[in-house]
DNA sequence: TCTTGAAGCTACAGTAGCTGTAGCCAATAG
DNA sequence: CTATTGGCTACAGCTACTGTAGCTTCAAGA
């Protein structure tokens, strides 16, 4: 059985475009081509894209889910490199967790604040414009995902 | 008094290239410069800053700071808008934690499930590539922040 | 057989919000 | 006077796609 590129996509649950994102950045094989010069798919694709967009889902980033793929590769190896992947991915959800828990209360406590008076005296601008009022520090948090 | 770019930056925890950045995109007004055209700013500058760092640290886009910059530079105004935007900010926050703890709850499971034998057993490996063993069930949310 | 519309192709630009680099010039301390 | 630090512009790069233009191929209906 063989497929085209928007099967393979419809399979998956991504579009097209994704499929040949991945590709390029050789995450997926290059496929075979039909005469016309079309992408022709099999199953072990389906297989690798749904691991990929299912890696994606749980939030793992394309170099982490690169190593993930040629681990499933050598199923004879320990898995204990799998799992610290998970283990780091999982951390990391969990940091951004506590950041968000915190942007969280103080954007309530803004908002709560907010006597619906004028620009003037509102706690929202007031807060944001002074650091010391806000129990939000950061120093060079990025968050992504 | 005035200030080379570098001590704004050090006011507001953040880098050169930044404060330059939001110049370009319209978050900071041209500075004067210098005989030698170094920008040089004021304490105004330092403020509007650290306005835009700390919204940034909580979270809001550029474009919910920008309105909420128009919104400070028009005091007289009823603060409704700005409330609105921070409650925006709030839902979206929300959202996020949500689904990191979805996330968080999988990837625990998929971690604790495995049994640090071969990749061939490793429920690291299998969860991902089967949809179906898996409770996070994603459409298309792509998150950031 | 012809036609039409959907689906595929490549190549490239754009998204958010910076960050880093190259190659240069200005300012300041010793 | 010189060395170092800091500033300048312009541009490339990051993640992970997504969208667009302009073209070709394929499959189904008349």
């Amino acid at each position: 059985m063989q497929f085209t590129i928007g099967r393979l996509a419809d399979a998956a649950g991504c579009k097209v475009q994704t499929v040949r994102y991945y590709e390029q950045v050789g995450l997926l094989r290059r496929p075979e081509r039909s005469g016309g010069n079309q992408r022709l798919y099999s199953q072990v694709d389906i297989d690798r894209l749904t691991f990929i967009r299912h890696a994606r889902d749980l939030g793992f980033p394309l170099d982490a889910i690169r190593d993930l793929i040629s681990l499933s590769d050598r199923p004879d190896q320990p898995c204990d490199a799998a799992d610290a992947i998970a283990r780091e991915q999982l951390s990391e959800v969990k940091r951004r967790i506590e950041h968000l828990q915190a942007l969280r209360l103080e954007l309530e406590r803004m908002i709560e604040q907010c006597s619906h008076g004028r620009i003037s005296d509102c706690r929202v601008i007031e807060v944001l414009g002074d650091h010391g009022k806000c129990a939000v520090h950061q120093t060079n948090g990025r968050v992504t995902s």
